[in-house]
DNA sequence: TCGTAAATGATACTGATTCTCACTACTGTT
DNA sequence: AACAGTAGTGAGAATCAGTATCATTTACGA
């Protein structure tokens, strides 16, 4: 997807949820698709600094809302946020346990969907209506196995 | 695994970790088996209010350490624990994004594989290595689609 | 039994996240 | 183009899960 799309698309969903697309807004979703994976919040505003805490925060929040961004939780103490499937295409989690880094892969189609089926199994067996399906492979980066 | 074997391994487990296998800890690691599912603090003091928290909190990160609990973090502002997977077996977690409650199950043992072997080819891609996967079904629960 | 080290638990503290609120910037109307 | 009304902003205060502190208690080994 171009950012022009991004933008159009983003601007689609904002409005769906009455909300505008502000300048801090669109600050925010250029650092989002510019850090090629979940970001923390530190490590948005030191890519632009003119963005205040507290305004990365509730917008960060309110994109949640609206579909855009995807809230991220690992095991370490801070959230990360990503640009929503919806827009990026589904993708699941490398997280390194050693620094934290959380990086992108995606999966074969067929893989996913042998998968997606025994998932819908296992859930209709609980009683549980399934949203969707969340995988992370947990180990060590690259640049931290070298260090 | 009955709850003689339990209590052996968690034992053994401490030991490994020069930590004691205190009442306090038998207590923990019997609130967690009773549980079905992660619990979080809140509900382990709710299930045996003769743990004080701070207690609850110190044995935890010290029976992770050890690794006889594993630290589960969802989406909702509350950690969960459970017993380990050396201890329960492998497994998923069926987390409702309405009450945040977390339930197991598992996957056929074929399917496992298949995922196993395809997320070792990912990890390769990406420099990664990889010590355990993360797989998580998000929806709602029984009680909640109810209400 | 004694001495030492570990565990306990009430309480104070920390820090990521959320809330507050006065101020600014839009948007649509006349 | 000025106006009124509404939405967004951002600095700082408040919140609260989780961690650290430390005097007291408990348990192990000699």
């Amino acid at each position: 997807m171009s950012l022009n799309e991004l933008d159009d698309e983003v601007a689609a969903l904002l409005g769906d949820a009455d909300q505008r697309y502000t300048s801090s807004r669109r600050r925010l979703i250029s650092a989002l698709q510019a850090g090629g994976g979940p970001l923390t919040i530190t490590q948005i505003v030191a890519t632009d600094s003119s963005l205040p805490q507290s305004t990365v925060y509730r917008n960060l929040t309110i994109l949640e809302e609206a579909g855009v961004v995807t809230r991220i939780v690992t095991s370490d103490d801070f959230a990360r946020y990503e640009l929503a499937e919806k827009l990026t295409g589904h993708h699941h989690h490398l997280i390194c346990t050693a620094c934290g880094d959380v990086l992108d892969f995606s999966l074969d189609v067929g893989i996913e969907a042998t998968l997606d089926s025994a998932l819908a199994i296992a859930a209709a067996a609980a009683g549980f209506t399934a949203d969707s399906h969340r995988l992370d492979l947990l180990g060590t980066c690259r640049n931290c196995v070298e260090a």
